[in-house]
DNA sequence: TTGTACATGTAATTGGTTACATGATTAC
DNA sequence: GTAATCATGTAACCAATTACATGTACAA
């Protein structure tokens, strides 16, 4: 079922799913996982940062173990549920290292659609635009601390890049304020 | 086909369509348009910041058709080909005003998948490590740059944000950088 | 005469989430 | 006995993009 000839060559990934294939091929790099295991394992130690659903785990696994990038052996362990253990194969490995050094030097623009009500703040009364402002702010800030107190740092530069970028949008929006007369 | 009783009380809108449901009424808000108008209109002054396709518009405009947000009525100019303009109707209006009060207020966290590769950073040797972050650093640069000289002052404090969070993340990968002995 | 801008729209596909289905084990 | 945890998976759905289809006008 290889679409014709034309674009056999399929290059460098590119598309929304490659960040999710890398990620998933560098944990399993470090270890075999059940993808329930793995879910949890995101979830608790990457959730601030990535936000993968535990369907999207297990779809995502299957295919990758098609196209032969892992595989997967039957475990038992007591009378739990039989587990899936995934490993990641030779090609795998290949393709980690090519979507590693494709996806690094790049500059991916991140999104904020949490802004665009921001195109219309001229929309509403002054008093009722500073305070809604004022809430957004304390929305970062909460986030800030529950960043701050949640102190696994599994993940470090990424936390720091996190609190540089929350910094940076309360400094915007207290900016904003500042703009509306405090 | 309303689907049935239960959840009729569609309280405020959440998911994913609400931000840009937001952005095309608060655009016909300002002044009626017709699609490829919209379209050209974000490309060109919001390209920066949100990223909505023609398609995407099309299909949203006419969803929000059924739904009584906006009406349209044909146009024809010349022998161009006929444009099918919209507005905005009171029931648009309603729900612009309840989406943007729910939506400035809250905080929604950006997405960074650019960032993915960066929990791998572990698995290069330094060196080429070091060579793929400049390579990086360049990029979001080259990007800052950009946002420098396009001097469309229309989404003014947007374009703060965005410069905001750009040097956000040139110092964190500086930081990187000196930390692996620059 | 070739290409780009204008103008709208549909169909096919991708990517992801929710909701559903199953069932044993453990904790309260 | 009832809820939460463990464990996997499918089906339905939603959102968005790409690719396709159509056709005129104008510029190179």
């Amino acid at each position: 079922m290889e679409h014709s000839g034309m674009n056999v060559r399929n290059g460098p990934r590119t598309g929304p799913a490659r960040e999710r294939e890398l990620l998933l091929l560098g944990l399993l790099r470090k270890r075999e996982m059940h993808g329930y295991q793995l879910s949890e394992f995101m979830e608790n130690h990457l959730g601030l940062f990535f936000d993968i659903k535990k369907a999207t785990a297990y779809n995502l696994l299957g295919k990758m173990e098609k196209k032969g990038w892992v595989t997967s052996r039957k475990e038992q362990e007591g009378k739990r549920p039989p587990r899936k253990v995934f490993a990641i194969t030779p090609e795998g490995e290949a393709l980690f290292q090519e979507l590693l050094r494709g996806a690094l030097p790049e500059y991916r623009r991140p999104a904020f659609p949490g802004n665009v009500p921001m195109l219309f703040m001229d929309a509403l009364p002054p008093e009722e635009l500073h305070e809604l402002l004022d809430l957004r702010r304390e929305a970062i800030r909460e986030r800030m601390v529950a960043l701050e107190t949640h102190l696994d740092h599994i993940a470090h530069p990424l936390f720091d890049h996190q609190l540089l970028v929350l910094s940076a949008e309360q400094k915007w929006v207290e900016d904003l304020l500042k703009g509306l007369g405090e």
